[in-house]
DNA sequence: CGGCGTGTTGATCTACTTCAATGATTGTGG
DNA sequence: CCACAATCATTGAAGTAGATCAACACGCCG
């Protein structure tokens, strides 16, 4: 069910493979969620951490203006919210972009599986760790790259994230999100991700229509945006 | 000489007089640079992680078509680079914004005191966590807030941050920091932050000069920003 | 069938960038 | 102690990336 989630820590570091039935073993329960369900609300204690397991999820922030940004994408495999382990109450809303399934993971027994196995511990606190790095991408892509090299970034972030967890190879990858999603993730306006999406597809790197991303020039792709994967920690990449 | 930061990881969670003692146990030496110095060079295996003595330091990337955006902002009482202790390389530069005092915490130490004291672990670890939510609201930032909201922003962060470290007081705080600095931080130019930072002082919110921050009105600063500090977990605040 | 979400395009507007020039301040070598 | 360069702040003028407004086409679903 969460086998995903065991490919991708694979790629941060060995995995026993004890280690990897105490993780299958905290799984309580798999739930399923319509498209647009709120999974956390900020501010609200939680008891338990949530890992997609197919779908997309987003966190968000939306600010009095009415304006919405994203702050993280997350895809299958990816724990949703391990912040709240620590932090237990989050400054955001959690959601879902598509439809999703979900498995639900208590606190207690990632409580109890860290003491258990350090080691462990330490390969889920590199992965919020690798969360981070990914949000200090995004701050360069917002704050320094132009609307197409956000676009182009993003599309090869997906990528090789996606390619991690066996739902992308290289000719493209499924990706079920809207143009408006995508404007809330990209800090613009949807007429100008439309424009922008347009535009890829003129200068025949990607096209980017019905929910499927087909990349045309992957290293024209990369030049572009000036992406170097190496941030996204998967140093032991199979191949 | 860390006492900033034992001030800081009480606002987070309680700790016991053994952690403390363990943790300014950890400290092997005090090192003293100049402004502009590079603490740590990107893809480069580090050995050790930093905390901020006194002065700014900050993590940047440099783009190829020579902007350069940072990624954080580090006080007085912050670890720079916990990060390295368990990703080892990272995928940017840090450097010194002022001269700086810096105290070394070799890895292994850290590796040490983490597995002495496990709850020690988690505290840091939630410190990395608030890290990466100063990382999020820096994506909301420069996401979906307009230059003005965004400088404000920035001001009412660091009021809090340097709060806590007992580095500001109700009236303001000394900033050293030049406004090209602030335009990488901002993700906006130099030349818009200058006039930004004259709209603030026309409208009353805050005066900048000469590297001091002086409120004049926090209420109106946090109303334009949008400021909320629940992300910066100081839930344990005195006062 | 009508309505809603989604994508698409044109026209206009504006928040910010870039270019350029000028002081003020500080450090530096003769 | 002064001349000089270098850094930093400041302001005006012109240019542009992207926002906003508006209209329409398409498929889907109740």
């Amino acid at each position: 069910m969460i086998d995903k989630m065991i490919v991708k820590l694979r790629r941060y570091d060995k995995l026993d493979p004890e280690e990897e039935a105490a993780l299958l073993g905290a799984v309580t329960e798999i739930k399923k969620f319509a498209r647009g369900t709120v999974l956390v609300r900020r501010q609200t204690p939680t008891r338990a951490c949530e890992v997609v397991v197919s779908g997309l999820v987003h966190r968000y922030r939306d600010l009095s203006d009415g304006r919405r940004q994203s702050m993280e994408l997350s895809i299958p495999g990816d724990f949703v919210d391990l912040h709240s382990f620590t932090m237990k109450e989050i400054d955001h809303d959690i959601a879902c972009l598509t439809q999703c399934q979900v498995a639900i993971v208590p606190h207690d027994r990632l409580e109890q599986i860290t003491t258990q196995f350090p080691h462990l511990g330490r390969v889920l606190w590199l992965s919020t760790m690798i969360d981070a790095a990914i949000h200090r991408e995004w701050i360069v892509s917002l704050g320094a790259r132009s609307a197409v090299q956000r676009l182009a970034h993003l599309f090869c972030e997906m990528a090789v994230r996606l390619e991690s967890v066996g739902l992308a190879d290289s000719d493209g990858y499924r990706f079920p999100i809207t143009q408006n999603a995508l404007s809330e993730l990209l800090g613009m306006s949807m007429v100008h991700v439309n424009r922008t999406v347009k535009e890829l597809r003129e200068r025949e790197l990607v096209v980017f229509r019905e929910q499927q991303v087909r990349i045309q020039s992957w290293e024209g792709l990369v030049r572009l945006a000036d992406f170097d994967p190496f941030y996204l920690g998967m140093h032991r990449r199979p191949r």
